[in-house]
DNA sequence: TTAAAATAACACAAATATGTGTTTATAATT
DNA sequence: AATTATAAACACATATTTGTGTTATTTTAA
C-alpha cells in the first residue's frame, strides 16, 4: 500500500472518532447504532482496516451524517 | 443488504461513472491512472461491489478530485 | 488507589473485494 | 454493414474485510 493511502485510512479513522467522540458516543454505542461489530469501530478509527462503502454508510447513518462529511479533512474542515 | 445501502451503491456508481464521462475518460483509461483492473471500475459502477476506502482514494486520486466529491450526490449536487 | 467503563489486541471462520484472464454484448465510427 | 472501441459478464484464485468471541490494556470516575 503506497503512503498517501495508509495517510487517507489514518485521517478517515480520526475524523471518524473526532465525530463520534464530539457527539459524546462510545464505540460501542456507534456499533450498536450503526449495526457493525464493536471491534469494527475501533478496526476503523486506527486505520488497520480499508473499511467498505456498506460500513462507510452505516457508519454516517448512525452518527445522522451525510456520509462525504466523513471524508472532509486536511483542506477541506480542520 | 438494506435497501437504502444498496441505493447508497447505486449513487455511488452512478456518480463515478458521471464524473468520469464528464472527463472524456473510458473505464479503461481511467482504471490505468487508478493502478487498478479494468473490470474493477466497471464492478463500482454498475454498483456489483461495496468497494474499499483504498479503492475510493485511488479513484479519487485517478480523477483529481477530492474523495468526498465521489459522494456528493443527492441534497448536495444534483 | 480501586472499580468500572472503554478501548485495544488477539484469534479464526465466513463473506466479500481484489486481481487476472477470457468471452460476449453493446456502442460508436468509418 | 463491417470494424473498432468500450463495457458487461463470466470464472476463479488470492487478499482483505467482516463477524464473533475472548483477553489484555488503558482511561475514567468513584
Amino acid at each position: 500500500m503506497e503512503n498517501d493511502e495508509r495517510i487517507f485510512l489514518i485521517k478517515f479513522g480520526e475524523n471518524i472518532r473526532k465525530i463520534r467522540i464530539s457527539l459524546n458516543l462510545s464505540q460501542e454505542m456507534l456499533a450498536n447504532d450503526a449495526n457493525i461489530p464493536i471491534n469494527q469501530i475501533g478496526r476503523i478509527e486506527r486505520a488497520e482496516i480499508s473499511t467498505s462503502l456498506n460500513t462507510i454508510f452505516k457508519i454516517a447513518k448512525a452518527l445522522s451524517i451525510d456520509p462525504n462529511k466523513l471524508f472532509l479533512f486536511d483542506k477541506s474542515t480542520q
